[in-house]
DNA sequence: GCAAAAATTTGGATCGATCTAATTTTAAAT
DNA sequence: ATTTAAAATTAGATCGATCCAAATTTTTGC
């Protein structure tokens, strides 16, 4: 295992100077520099991060927790992430929690242990704010992301559930649609209550009842979603709207509809939640409630870079709104 | 910041004991180590792996490169590695290439630098050998997952693309289809080759002509796959059987055929690659070459975790075939 | 109760980098 | 040429754990 003082011997220079070369510092000179580079590559010398972390107590790592990596939704909001960490030079650490509270905390250990400069999370229903209570006395950087602990004294980036969810149902209704319906998540029930509660603002906004209107939760697969879509097309016939909870029940209602022959967006709309890549590309096309992943993970990055730099700034929470983006999946009623 | 020495002082015992509860040591009273629990309680002590790391060197951590996070397999595959791994104290380190060079190498040499305990990679299209030469010569474990590298150094997990291609569409032959399409990678050449040349052989067995079969490449998404289906259809409307790169492409496919007001599975036969969760899910179920992606993973960490305790066993590649799973997206063809 | 064996505990060296403050070298100004 | 300022380099302490061999305590057998 060669080391730092190996590749000085070799060139010929102090430990401290290669260290410098190593870490890019402009304190060296040109021709010294380049000196060390020969050295390094000469002796095959590998950088220790294990060492250099332990003396300079910053890793250049940020955690990243999230309950469900197959959903894109995550794969965006990582690749914002990465957007605005990597410049910095910080490397994502990601973690799925697949849900579960226990595996939730064993990386939240893990990850304190490891001594991450930051980490981001979006919690599993549910989590109580105690567990993140050693992030706040280490004092070590936390932002929540699109889910957020009641009270939690973090920063948090996220979206108007209840609004986006409102201007889903409204979309339709003005599109004509008199009977729809909620297609909810069984994953998620905060986040459900929210979107629910958003669809019924709408219809009662129109002076209808939300009593009247269906409402199902179902697990995010697409089988589950195809049947809970057929399910209320047989309680009700007269449905012609769907409002999911997020893109992937969405995916899974349409292809719900094209198994009963029915034709989605002609016979009956859909709308999602979420605008994933796949949105634009399925078939018809899904109108969807953008929340820009990419754009919310590009946003907790920089709330988390600026508090990194900053850490006695206020507790910052945003919501921003989600927009609607009508594509062919939602069209007015057939007469 | 506390230390083992503040916990120590606290318990009334030398750091080394503490040390040893720290790491579960059976060498420990029972006493001892109630009391140094409740001291490290006491302190809000937080175990600090990288000064840990650095004298064992032992990092408990593995490194896992795959080139699109995206594709369900990929999620699959982590959950089967986690499965062995977990209870080997190890924790994965997911690095997405998103399938460029660049990133891969810069992965590759920061996980080097992390002292990752052992490596296990999906290599992006076309990465020479020479790139993984650092592992080699570090005696990191490396194993390779159904990506190959030929002729490099290193353990091989994955299946036989050709035969597994072959099959999917000597089923559709067996049917009674008589003109078929394969629906092929544009983002993984070397693997969409062998598959091609399965799909080929298959064709050649039944004494027919692959020339005549219509094949066609597209980007691993809906919209691609749903447009490239269309064209297929639209070149040679006698068609009724596409063989498909992998499932997305397939999940695509019948989006392009429903879209033209045909019935997957009644009008065109599909058959899928890989057997993602979703392919069950998938209306109509899809029928697909299984890979077992979970299974694959276990087997890829057994693999690694044998060479970590053996350093000096001979190298295994280890090709597994893909099962043929039917479903409702495959059916002889209509009279 | 005592010697021998087994079970626990421990001090000090060590892993490989970074940090600090001091020293040496080079360049600029007189 | 000499002084001064700026640039580049460096020695030695340090981060917080683990390792090792030795010291201590407890248990066992007779």
């Amino acid at each position: 295992m060669t080391t730092l003082k190996d590749v000085a011997l070799i060139a010929g220079v102090s430990r401290a100077t290669v260290s410098l070369v190593c870490r890019g510092s402009p304190l060296v000179a040109d021709k010294t520099r380049k000196k060390v580079e020969a050295a390094m590559q000469e002796a095959g010398y590998v950088y220790n991060r294990n060492a250099a972390n332990l003396r300079s107590s910053q890793t250049n790592t940020v955690g990243l927790i999230i309950p469900d990596i197959s959903n894109p939704v995550y794969a965006e909001l990582l690749s914002g992430l990465e957007e605005v960490l990597d410049p910095l030079g910080k490397v994502v650490f990601v973690a799925d929690t697949n849900e579960l509270f226990e595996r939730q905390s064993h990386f939240l250990q893990r990850l304190l242990e490891m001594r991450v400069d930051g980490l981001i999370i979006s919690t599993v229903s549910g989590t109580p704010t105690s567990v993140l209570e050693p992030y706040r006395r280490e004092n070590i950087p936390l932002v929540q992301v699109l889910r957020m602990i009641d009270g939690a004294p973090f920063d948090y980036a996220g979206i108007n559930n209840r609004l986006g969810a409102r201007q889903a149902a409204d979309h339709l209704l003005q599109l004509g649609h008199r009977q729809i319906a909620f297609l909810g998540s069984l994953i998620s029930p905060s986040v459900n209550r929210e979107r629910y509660m958003g669809f019924c603002d709408a219809i009662e906004r129109r002076g209808f009842s939300p009593a009247s209107m269906p409402m199902i939760t179902c697990r995010h697969t697409y089988g589950a979603a195809a049947q809970a879509a057929k399910t209320i097309l047989a309680d009700s016939r007269e449905t012609t709207g769907l409002v999911c909870f997020n893109d992937i029940i969405a995916f899974g209602a349409t292809l719900g509809l094209y198994e009963l022959g029915l034709s989605p967006g002609y016979d009956v709309s859909v709308v999602g939640f979420d605008d994933v890549e796949a949105a634009c590309n399925w078939r018809p096309p899904l109108t969807t409630m953008s929340i820009g992943a990419r754009q919310l993970g590009k946003y907790a990055a920089t709330l988390l870079a600026q508090r990194m730099e900053q850490p006695d700034l206020p507790v910052r929470t945003q919501f921003s709104e989600a927009k609607l983006q009508v594509r062919e999946s939602s069209f007015p009623p057939r007469k």
